[in-house]
DNA sequence: ATTTTTGTTAACTATTTAGTTAAACTTTTG
DNA sequence: CAAAAGTTTAACTAAATAGTTAACAAAAAT
C-alpha cells in the first residue's frame, strides 16, 4: 500500500486520525508518531509543537469541507436544487469523515476564536449571496417569507446529527454498519423533502 | 453567596463545570480543586480517582436530563402536544446546561460503551411506548405513515444543534447573549411546527 | 569528491499532573 | 472531657508526556 507518501503527509494523516478521535488534550504525540511510523522527534521537526500540529490538522480538515459548501452556496441553481444537492453531498462527505463534526463541535467549546476565525474566512462571504437568493424566492412568491437562519440551521442540524451521534444511534436503532449507511442514505431525500416542504408555498 | 454547600457538592459542581468545558482528558484535578476552593487531596479523599469523579459527574448530568424526557415520552398527552412540550422543555433545560450536549457527543467518541449503557438504562424502555403511540396515530389517520426514528431525530437535532454550536452561531448571526436567548426561544415554536407539519396528514 | 543542508533517530530533560502520605484540625461519641 | 472518627492541608512521589539534543544518515549543492 502507498508507502510513497511524504513524511509530512504521514504525520498529518496520523495526527488527523488521533486528534479527531481523542481531541487536542486526549491525543498523545507518541501515538501520532507510532501511527505515522516515525520517531517522535520528527513531529517537532516538522511542526514545532503539539498546538501547531493541531492547528494545521484542523485547518486542513476545514478546508477539505469548505470548498464543497462554497460551491453549492454560490452556484446558480434553483434554491430547491441547492437544498437537495446539499443534503446529498454534505451527508456523503461527512459520513466519510464522520469524526469531523464532533471534533469541530468539541473544539468550539475549548477554542471558539480559532473555529470562528476559520469559518468566517472560509464561508462567511457566501452567506450574503444565499440570503439574497432566498429573498428573491420570497419576492417571487416561490417560498414562504421565512428567516433564512432558521431554515439553514434546520437543514444542517438534521443532516449532521445522525453522523455526530452515530455510535449511540447505531445501538439504539439496532443497526449494523451497512444498515446505518442505508439509514443515512435514506435521510438525504428525507431531509431535503422536510426542508423544502417547510418553505414551499 | 451560599457557602453552606457540602464539600462533596462543591467538588461535584466544580468538576461538572471543568469536565463539561474541557472534557475528561482536558480537565485538570488542580483546576477542579481550585474552583471548589479546596485542596487537591480532598478530591481523592471523596472520589478515589479522576475517572471515578468523572463518571459520577456524568451520571449526575444524565439523571438530571433523563426524568424530563421520560416524563414527556410516557405521558398520556396527544402526540402533537408531546412534541410541543418537548421542544419547549428540552430547549429550556439545555440552554441552561448548554455545555452538556457537546460533552455527551464528545465522550461518545471516546467512550461509547459508558454512554450507551447509561442511555439504555435511563430512557431505553420508554421508546417502545412512544413507538406504539405513533403507530396508533398512523392507524387513526392522524399522521402520515412515517418512520418514528427519522421524526425523532429531526426533532432532537433541530432542538439541539443551535445549543451545541452556540459560540459559533452567535458570531455568525451577530447576536449578543440576550438576542441569542430570544433566537432559541423563537425556535421552540418553530421547531415544533416544523415537525408537526411534516407528519400531519 | 566533498561540503552543506535536510531528514531521522535514540536517548535524554523538563514539566505537568494524578495520586499519596503523614500530620493537624474538627466534629462526634462514649 | 478524652478517645475516636471524620475532614482538611502541605508537602511529597510516581508516572506520563511534551519537547530537546547530539549524533548519524541521506540527499543536494558546490
Amino acid at each position: 500500500m502507498g508507502e510513497d507518501k511524504t513524511t509530512e503527509q504521514k504525520i498529518l494523516d496520523a495526527a488527523s486520525e488521533v486528534f479527531q478521535t481523542k481531541g487536542l488534550y486526549g491525543a498523545r504525540m507518541q501515538e501520532i508518531a507510532d501511527k505515522a511510523g516515525i520517531n517522535k522527534a520528527l513531529l517537532h521537526y516538522y511542526y514545532r509543537s503539539k498546538e501547531k500540529l493541531f492547528e494545521t490538522v484542523f485547518r486542513t480538515a476545514v478546508s477539505f469541507m469548505a470548498p464543497k459548501i462554497r460551491a453549492i452556496i454560490s452556484s446558480d441553481e434553483h434554491l430547491f436544487d441547492k437544498i437537495r444537492r446539499f443534503t446529498d453531498e454534505y451527508i456523503t462527505f461527512l459520513s466519510h469523515h464522520s469524526y469531523l463534526p464532533a471534533f469541530v463541535i468539541n473544539e468550539l467549546n475549548k477554542n471558539p476564536k480559532l473555529i470562528q476565525e476559520i469559518f468566517m474566512r472560509e464561508v462567511g462571504d457566501n452567506i450574503q449571496k444565499l440570503k439574497a437568493q432566498v429573498q428573491q424566492a420570497i419576492d417571487k412568491g416561490e417560498i414562504k417569507p421565512v428567516a433564512m437562519e432558521h431554515v439553514a440551521i434546520n437543514l444542517i442540524s438534521t443532516s449532521l446529527f445522525p453522523i455526530v451521534t452515530k455510535p449511540l444511534l447505531k445501538t439504539i436503532l439496532d443497526k449494523d454498519e451497512k444498515q446505518y449507511q442505508q439509514f443515512l442514505e435514506d435521510r438525504k431525500k428525507l431531509v431535503a423533502d422536510l426542508i423544502i416542504d417547510s418553505i414551499k408555498v
